[in-house]
DNA sequence: TAAATTAGAGAACAATTGGAGAACATTTAG
DNA sequence: CTAAATGTTCTCCAATTGTTCTCTAATTTA
C-alpha cells in the first residue's frame, strides 16, 4: 500500500463513519486534490485488489470497507486474571486483548489528565483518558465538558432540569452546578491508560 | 553491524513506528547526512544480508523490519491536557500517542485485575495491567508475585533482608511478609488500562 | 610505503508512483 | 424517458525512487 493509498483508505473510512455512506470518486479526488476521476478510480481498484476495500453492487457510492479495516490490530497476549490470594486464573476464551478495536476510531481522541479531581474513579494525575466525541451524555458518565467556552472539566455529569451538576471523584472537592447553556459536552470517557 | 548501520536500523525502526511506513533512501540519507541514495542503498542491502531488515515487493518504501526488530503500533491522536479549571492546553510537540511502542514487546503480557487491593494506586477491579516479565524488581514497584507456587499477588514490593513485604494499596488491608524464597516475582507493572 | 578496506558522491538507467483527461458505459434523479 | 452525474477504461506524461555503476578520498592494514 503506497502512501497515497493509505491516505485514501483513511479518508474513505472516516467519510463512512461520518456520513454513513461511501464517497464518490469525485469526492475522494477533492479531498486528495486529484482532478481526475480516472486516477482516483485506479487507486480504489488498487485498494480493492489488495483486499483493503471491496465493492458492493455497481452503483454510485458502492465502496465498502473490508472487516480488517473496520477494526484494527490485535495487541497483547492476555494470560490470566488476578484475584486476591487465589491461584492465577488462566483466560482461555479470549487470548488476546484487542486494544484498538475497543478504543480506536475516527471519533476518538486522548487527553492527558493533570490534577486529582477524579482520583476516586481511579484516574490519577498523569493518566491518559480516551474520549469518544459526542455532545450529549447519560447521567453519571464521566465527561469532558467545556464551561463558558473557556475552562475544561473532567467530571461525572448529572442533569437536574435546566442545570448540570459536575461531580468530581474526590472527597475533598465539591460539585459545581451550572446552567445547561454554560456547559458544552465535548465527549465521554471510554477508556483510560497509564504508563508506569 | 557497524555503528552507522546500527544508527540506520534504529532510524528506520523509529520512522516506521512514527509514520507507519518505511522511509525512502533519500529520507534515510537526510537523517544520516548522506547525500547519495546509492550509498544509503548499500547500507540497507548490507542490513538485509545480515538479516536485520527485509524488503517487501519492489516499490518505494518497501523496507520491512524482521520480526526480531518489529513492534506493532497503534496511534491515537493526543489533543491536549486537562488541568483543574483551566483552559484546555493543546499539546503541539507530540501530537500522537503511540500506545504500543511504549507498552508492547516480546516480554509483555496483560493480566485482568480482580479485587480492590490496589485501589489506592488507581488500579480498580476489572482493570487490565500490562506486565513486563522479570524475576527481580526494585523496592516500591508494583509486582506480580507468585507465593509458594500457588497464589498470585499484585502488590507493591519492598525487601527487608531475607524477607519480602508485599504491600497492598488499600488502607483496609495489611501487608504480608514472606521469606524471600517463598516469593517468586513474575513481572512488574509497566502500564494499566481500563475500558468503560 | 603500498595495498586493501571503508565511506561517500553522483551519474545513468529502470521501475514505480502519481496525475490529467478523453471516451464511453452505467446509474440515478426528475 | 432524458439529462446529469458517476463509474470505468484507456493513453499519455511527469516526478520520484530504487538500483547499479564508477570514481574519489580517507583510513586501515600488511
Amino acid at each position: 500500500m503506497t502512501q497515497l493509498e493509505q491516505k485514501i483508505l483513511t479518508f474513505i473510512s472516516e467519510f463512512i463513519a461520518k456520513h454513513n455512506q461511501s464517497p464518490t470518486m469525485k469526492e475522494i479526488g477533492s479531498a486528495m486534490s486529484i482532478q481526475s476521476r480516472g486516477t482516483v478510480h485506479r487507486y480504489v481498484q488498487s485498494l480493492v485488489s489488495k483486499g483493503q476495500l471491496r465493492r458492493q453492487g455497481k452503483g454510485w457510492r458502492s465502496i465498502r470497507l473490508t472487516p480488517q479495516n473496520e477494526r484494527s490490530l490485535t495487541i497483547l497476549p492476555l494470560v490470566g486474571a488476578i484475584e486476591e490470594g487465589k491461584p492465577l486464573q488462566p483466560i482461555l476464551e479470549q487470548s488476546e486483548l484487542n486494544v484498538s478495536a475497543s478504543l480506536l476510531g475516527p471519533d476518538r481522541f486522548v487527553l492527558k489528565v493533570t490534577g486529582d479531581s477524579m482520583i476516586d474513579a481511579g484516574i490519577l494525575d498523569g493518566d491518559f483518558v480516551i474520549i469518544r466525541k459526542t455532545d450529549s451524555a447519560d447521567n453519571d458518565t464521566i465527561v469532558v465538558a467545556l464551561i463558558d467556552d473557556g475552562e475544561v472539566a473532567l467530571k461525572r455529569m448529572r442533569k437536574h432540569g435546566d442545570r448540570i451538576e459536575l461531580i468530581p471523584a474526590n472527597k475533598n472537592r465539591l460539585s459545581l452546578i451550572y446552567p445547561t447553556e454554560r456547559v458544552h459536552i465535548q465527549g465521554i470517557v471510554i477508556g483510560q491508560l497509564r504508563f508506569l
